[in-house]
DNA sequence: CGATGTTTTGAGAGGATTCAACCACAGTGG
DNA sequence: CCACTGTGGTTGAATCCTCTCAAAACATCG
């Protein structure tokens, strides 16, 4: 990890930006003053459960993937991260330790920002607050969908239901496949599974023609019928 | 559902109100004017999933479940909200439909108070605005430990975590037994398992001296036994 | 008293986990 | 250069947990 020099205009943490956009031109200058922009490396964690954080993350680039560590160390994915995303704020707001920890998946630039701003602005400015209001409830509407899945589907339902998801959320590379490659563990630890279970369902998606496997590179060949599976319709 | 005669100060609705406080006297005038205080009897609806909500409610007494409906009908219930709590405001916040029911599991009285106000509030009272923010960002907290859980835990050391965990919430009553007093059907859908299963751990956790059982009326004996069961130490 | 809803128990099937072994591959160091 | 090591991926077999289906006991209520 090491704080590089990329200047504001590169950075999506810019008047354009969903949250941002609503700052005045004075707090705008302070967060661009105050905010540290860095690099991290596949695998550096930048907060971890349990420890006071004193700032957020507003992702520049890359992918971080937030999670909860179970007793037995297994992680819990609870979501990926990227362009545009802000994390990390709520162990800020709610002032508890944090309840995850955060990731790198991809190689990634982040601007940290520190706490009090956050509090100062949700506290100053209608807008902004109003805004973060609607992002976190986003947020909580998605974690309560997510309760009723793990509770109520069965694995390879849910798998299904994820691969369509990445591919909504992350897209496509140039050759078809997700852009995001992810290991079969993680995969697991999204899905809320055993790695066996994983490979052993996406085998069969590839038996029955629905997805080509390649590494970790996974193309979707019927979304269709994953989305059946899924009962996205 | 009856709108009652209920006057303020008999309503948890006040100056104390962990999140009404911040409110200034003009502020609190207006909710009070605008509030409408309303019985429900137990089955009774306040607001349905898919539905748009226009207003938010804040539980005088009784107990609200908030559940999620699955594709099979079968509920998620994320949360039992009593006095004091606030429910129904993401919708509002978020400008999304409802993503959960609330149905009245014992009796109920109710303030509703109509969603331009929390727009307006959350735009103008700093204070009230981060409070909020916490509030959220503390059921935001809460729903990935119960993603975490769900997807971790066997049903047997979440039921014997919910156990606890109603006992905590909700107290005791006179004798003994926990206060809240719910369905198997209820209990499965807290856990997120089958009614059967309930039936049969609860009855396995009689065998074994932790709970004695009188229809819905449960006694922890072996409190201790439970939470280790659960993995609470 | 029937009628309806809830609780209980049993049996069977099926999904998912665990444990174990094995392979592929990359990086390391002698 | 090659054995060594570690990580990630794969497969098989056995086990166990949980669900489903079905039927019966029980409770409650008009």
């Amino acid at each position: 990890m090491k704080t590089s020099n990329i200047t504001e205009h590169e950075t999506c943490l810019n008047r354009n930006h969903f949250l941002f956009k609503h700052l005045s031109n004075e707090e705008f200058e302070l967060i661009s003053e105050q905010k540290q922009v860095t690099q991290h490396k596949r695998g550096s964690l930048l907060y971890k459960e349990g420890n006071r954080t004193n700032g957020f993350y507003c992702i520049e680039q890359g992918i971080i993937k937030v999670f909860k560590t179970g007793l037995d160390g297994k992680e819990q994915i609870i979501l990926f991260a990227k362009k545009g995303h802000i994390i990390g704020y709520r162990s800020v707001l709610s002032k508890e330790t944090a309840c995850t920890s955060a990731q790198v998946t991809e190689d990634a630039i982040t601007s940290f920002i520190p706490g009090e701003i956050l509090v100062q602005l949700v506290k100053n400015n209608g807008n902004f607050s109003l805004e973060l209001t609607q992002l976190i409830c986003k947020e909580l509407g998605y974690a309560n969908s997510y309760i009723t899945d793990i509770a109520q589907r069965t694995v390879r339902e849910r798998l299904a239901e994820i691969l369509i998801h990445l591919k909504e959320e992350f897209g496509l590379d140039k050759d078809q496949t997700l852009q995001i490659a992810l290991t079969r563990e993680e995969l697991a630890n999204i899905v809320g599974t055993a790695t066996e279970s994983v490979i052993r369902l996406l085998s069969e998606f590839k038996q029955d023609k629905l997805i080509e496997i390649n590494g970790r590179k996974i193309i979707l060949i019927n979304e269709n019928a994953l989305k059946k599976i899924a009962h996205l319709f």
